[in-house]
DNA sequence: TGTACATCAGTGAACGCGCGTTCACTGATGTAC
DNA sequence: TGTACATCAGTGAACGCGCGTTCACTGATGTAC
């Protein structure tokens, strides 16, 4: 028999915590982190606002797991840049190539969600972070960690020396990490997407060859 | 004879919007952005919320001169850096050194004033910007006008070759830029602070030779 | 040098706004008997 | 299988808050004569 689910709105909504970060990314993916407003995420689930605190301590813990969500939407388009990679022969050519996804995919999220890009990194973090599963894409890996095991891939298949790897990611994340700010709120803005393409690569290029 | 200049404090402050772009400035230091509040501004100016509307339209005007102020700081700190450089006998040397100074003066600031640091680069900005004497330091160059003067400099002392020159601030900017908000929001934060100096080091030397 | 006047940078009171948060409550659901 | 009850995720009204902004005003200053 029908139970009226569809009817009954109110009481009981079965899954109010992830609506409402669900409705929070969509207003993060339009204005930003600023756009998370707790009482704009009640209307969108159809919910009084009160009911958000029966799932959150208060507006910043909501922030926090919209936040933690662009994270791991960022992850999912690194996943998605590698997935999109066609075989290689040679498993130090593919290593090589997987790394290089991850700045490519970090930087096409930037470029294609720019809001959500900013919600995922306005709360200041900590290591304890990174390995975080709210943050994680499909594969169980935070952006941090799927950049950490392409380095390690690259040191397996005898792309990186060992002794370069100690503190690689910090390298490689600073130089993807700014491109893509210079790209959606610097001066690169207003330039062409051309060239944004091309800046991509030799950032890229100059981390490979800087390790 | 005294003009009761001191006992007056109404009417004809005399250099309003410059008291409240410095009193924004203190709000930034301390609270980032967010803390830039246009009432809190003439409070602390002791003056009327309605005055600050005779040197700004709006809110947002305040604050985007703030946030030049900010950047002006940033180039002031770059320059401090490089005044600090012993004078090298080699020409190239000293290229290459104020270079260098460029992006450790750019990451001591970030660490030194992380919230004045964010609020420079709040505002998004395009390439009319690099040239805005609002956002430059005392020798009148942004932070983006010291980089270009600093490659310029390499190119000429035969430091680097003249065809890698194009789009080479991007790159420098891009990796400078991105540890800089590793260090103050990234993972890196609660990391010591000798092991983001190496860090620093090794940022820079990756982008000089991966020019 | 003295007076009349225009200017315009300030005042201060008031406004609506939407926000985050609290509170006593209600009623659908699951469980014990 | 039916009934009594505890649970707790929801309601909706209310709160204070500080904000940005507007408005008619005032009075110190500089200038023309």
């Amino acid at each position: 028999m029908a139970k009226r689910l569809s009817t009954r709105k109110t009481y009981r909504h079965g899954d109010l915590r992830h609506a409402l970060v669900k409705a929070g990314t969509d207003l993060a993916r339009k204005g930003g982190p600023g756009a998370v407003v707790l009482r704009e995420a009640t209307r969108r689930t159809g919910v009084s606002a009160a009911a958000a605190y029966r799932h959150f301590t208060d507006h910043h813990a909501l922030l926090e797991a919209v936040s933690a969500a662009a994270q791991s939407a960022v992850a999912n388009a690194i996943e998605a840049e590698q997935a999109r990679l066609a075989p290689a022969a040679d498993p130090r050519e593919t290593a090589r190539a997987r790394f290089r996804a991850v700045g490519a995919g970090y930087i096409r999220f930037a470029r294609k969600e720019p809001n959500l890009f900013r919600t995922a990194f306005s709360q200041s973090q900590d290591l304890r972070g990174v390995d975080d599963p709210t943050r994680a894409g499909a594969s169980g890996k935070t952006p941090f960690r799927l950049l950490s095991a392409a380095l390690d891939d690259l040191v397996a298949t005898g792309a990186l020396p060992p002794e370069r790897r100690a503190g690689a990611e910090f390298l490689a994340w600073s130089a993807v990490h700014g491109l893509a700010v210079l790209a959606i709120d610097g001066p690169l803005r207003s330039l062409d997407a051309s060239l944004t393409d091309a800046l991509t690569e030799r950032v890229i290029d100059m981390v490979q060859h800087g390790l």
